[in-house]
DNA sequence: CTTGGCACTCAAGCAATTTGAGTGCTAACG
DNA sequence: CGTTAGCACTCAAATTGCTTGAGTGCCAAG
C-alpha cells in the first residue's frame, strides 16, 4: 500500500520531468496528479525514494529528478505501453508502402522512426547471415574481370569485383555459374561455407581457377563486415535539447559516427521484445546521458536485424517503446514482400 | 598601394577571425601581422573596409569581423590555395584504397573528407545519367516475379522488382534478356529512353508483355530520383562551434536531412573548379550562417557528381578548397578503377 | 501514518558598478 | 597627403551584492 504510493510518486516524477524537463517539487506533484495526499506526505516518500537511489536533487532548494535507476524501475515496473492508435498505424503503413527497393525501405523507415519519436533513429540492414540466397549472378565485365552479385531474399544486394589472372571464356564462366546457382540458391547464407567447402574440387580442372576465386569472393562477401550497414536519421532532434541539459551533443554525434558503437548498440539486443538501455547501461562513451530503445525485426525466431532510437535519458519511454515496436512490425511485413 | 594594404588588412582580419573566432582589433592586428603600420593607420583602413561593407562591428567597443561580402572578396582575390603536402596525398590515397565496392568508396570518402576538413562532408553517388551501362541482368525469382539489375560502369548497382500478371518461361525471359543486353550494354544511361523506344515493338508478340514491363522498369530505375543518393559524415563537427556562435546547429542539421536541400547544394555547382557559396549565397533556409565548398568529381568533361563540405562562414576557406579538390581527384581515380 | 507549520538553504534573477578593449577624431609630423 | 600619437568616449562583459522564492527537512499535533 505504502509501497504502491511510492511507485506512483516515482511515476509522477518521471512523467512530469519528461514533459517539463525541470526538477519537480512536492507541491507541483500534489497539484498535477491526484495522489490523494498532501505535499508533506509526498516529501516523505520522496525522501525515501532518494534514499533508495531512484531520484536525486540537483541542489538543496530544487525539486527532484529521476536517476538512471529511477528510469529503470519506471520502465520495468511502472510504465504501461499502450498500443498505437489506428491513425498512427495508417500513417506508418502509408509512409512505408511504395518503396522501390531495400535501400528505399531502410531510408523511409529511419525517417519515419525519427519523425514519430522525435529522436535519433537507427535502422540496421537485414543481416545477410540470417537470410537466404535468392540468386547469385556471375558476369564477365571484361575477359579477366568478373562481377559477382549476391541477392538475398530480403532484397539485399551485394556485389564484388573479381580479377582473374587468365582470360575467362563465356563457356567456363557459364559452367561455374550453373553449378554455383544450383548449389546455393535458396540456402541460408550462414551455411555457405559448409556447402561450398568442396565446390572447387568437384569442378572440372579447367574451371577450377575460376571456381576458387568465385567461392573465395562469395564467402568473403557473405561474411565479412556484412552486417555493419546502419542508417541514421533525425540527428537534428538532438539539438532540440539545447545546451540547457547535461546532454552535450558533440560526444553523442561522435559516438553515432563510430561503426563499432553502432554495432554494439544494435547487436546486443534481446531476441524478443523491446530492449531499453538507460544512461550508463549503454556502455558507450559519449552516450552516458542518453538512452537507447531497440528491438529486432524480421519474422519471429528468425530476426533479421535491429532498429531503434537514441534519446536523452529523460525521454518518453512508453512512447518510444511503442513506436519502435510498431515500426519493427511494419518493416518486417514490408521486407517479407520484397 | 593603399588599396593593396587594405586587402592585406582584410586578409589579416579573416585569418585571425577564422583561428580565434573573436572580433579582431587594430592593436592585435598590428602585433600579429607585420603590416608595417601603426594601429591608428589600420583603424583608418578598417573604417574604409567597413564603409565598403567587407567587415562589421558586432558592437561599438568590439573589434571587427568579416561580413559575407568580406569572405567573398577574400576567397576571390586574396587567398591563395596551396597544394596539399605529400604526406596528405599519401594519407588520402591510403584511406581510399582497398574499397571493396562503390558503397564502400562513398563511405570512406565522406569520412576522409570530414576528417581532414573537420567539417560536415557531403558526397554524392556517381550519377547514373552520366555513366554507361556495364551490364543488365534479368532474373526470375518466381514464375511471375522478375528482378532487374542495372550495373553502371561506375560500379553502381540498381535493382527493381517486376511483378508480371502471367507466368514467365525461362525461354522467353532469356530472349528478352539477350536482346536487351545487346541493345544497351556500353550505352550511356541518358540515351536509354531513345534507344529503347522501339524495343517492345521489335520483340516477338509472345514476349511483348515482358519486354514492355522490363523497359518501363528499366527506364524508371535509370531516370527516377536516381541522382539523389548523398552520403553525409562528420556532423559531430557542427557541435564544436558550441553555442557561442550564431550558428545554431539545429536548423543546419535539419537542412542537411532534407533531400531537396542536399540536391540543391550538390547540383548547382560549376562544372569545373571549386565552388564556394558563402552564407546567404547558399540560398537555403537554415544555412544562412554556413558556407558550402563543393566541386565535381569524375573524368574531366564528364563529371559524375559532386562532393564537398559544409561549415560555418568563418571557416578556413583555402584549407577546405584544397582538401575538397584533392579528395575529388582521388575519388575520380578510384572510381575509374571500379 | 498524515499533515500543517516553520525555519533553512541556495540557485536564479536583478541592479549597480567596474573594467578594459577597441573605436573615432583631431592635431601634429614627415 | 598619408601616417601616427594622444585622448575622450562607448559599451559588452565581468564582478559584486542583494533579493526572491521554490523547495526542503523536521517537528509536533491530529
Amino acid at each position: 500500500m505504502l509501497e504502491d504510493r511510492r511507485l506512483e510518486v516515482l511515476r509522477a516524477i518521471v512523467e512530469d520531468y519528461v514533459t517539463t524537463h525541470e526538477p519537480v517539487g512536492s507541491k507541483a506533484l500534489a497539484e498535477r496528479h491526484n495522489l490523494g495526499v498532501s505535499p508533506a506526505t509526498i516529501r516523505n516518500d520522496m525522501a525515501a525514494l532518494e534514499e533508495e537511489g531512484f531520484i536525486a536533487q540537483p541542489h538543496t532548494s530544487a525539486g527532484r529528478i529521476p536517476t538512471d535507476l529511477g528510469y529503470r524501475l519506471f520502465v520495468d515496473r511502472i510504465s504501461d505501453v499502450k498500443p498505437i492508435s489506428l491513425g498512427e498505424r495508417r500513417a506508418i503503413e502509408q509512409f512505408l508502402s511504395g518503396s522501390v527497393d531495400l535501400d528505399d525501405v531502410m531510408v523511409r523507415t529511419v525517417r519515419l522512426l525519427a519523425q514519430v519519436t522525435r529522436q535519433v533513429a537507427l535502422v540496421q540492414y537485414p543481416s545477410l547471415t540470417r537470410s537466404s540466397v535468392r540468386h547469385v549472378e556471375l558476369i564477365a565485365t571484361s575477359t579477366t574481370r568478373l562481377l559477382l552479385i549476391l541477392i538475398a531474399d530480403t532484397g539485399r544486394v551485394e556485389q564484388r569485383q573479381i580479377e582473374m589472372s587468365a582470360p575467362v571464356t563465356e563457356q567456363n564462366l557459364s559452367d561455374v555459374r550453373g553449378r554455383l546457382l544450383s548449389d546455393v540458391t535458396g540456402k541460408q547464407f550462414f551455411l555457405l561455407p559448409e556447402i561450398l567447402e568442396r565446390f572447387t574440387e568437384k569442378c572440372d580442372p579447367e574451371v577450377r581457377a575460376i571456381a576458387a576465386a568465385v567461392v573465395a569472393t562469395l564467402l568473403d562477401a557473405a561474411t565479412e563486415h556484412v552486417d555493419e550497414r546502419i542508417v541514421i536519421g533525425g540527428t537534428a532532434h538532438l539539438a532540440r535539447y539545447g545546451e540547457a541539459f547535461p546532454l552535450a551533443i558533440q560526444p553523442v554525434l561522435e559516438a553515432l559516427e563510430e561503426q563499432v558503437v553502432l554495432m554494439r548498440l544494435m547487436g546486443e539486443v534481446a531476441t524478443s521484445g523491446v530492449t531499453v538501455r538507460i544512461g550508463q547501461e549503454t556502455a558507450v562513451e559519449g552516450l552516458e546521458s542518453t538512452s537507447v530503445v531497440t528491438t529486432r525485426y524480421g519474422r519471429q525466431g528468425q530476426e533479421l536485424a535491429s532498429l531503434g532510437v537514441v534519446g536523452p535519458t529523460h525521454m518518453d519511454y512508453p512512447g518510444a517503446m511503442r513506436s519502435v515496436q510498431a515500426v519493427a512490425q511494419y518493416v518486417t511485413r514490408i521486407i517479407e514482400e520484397q
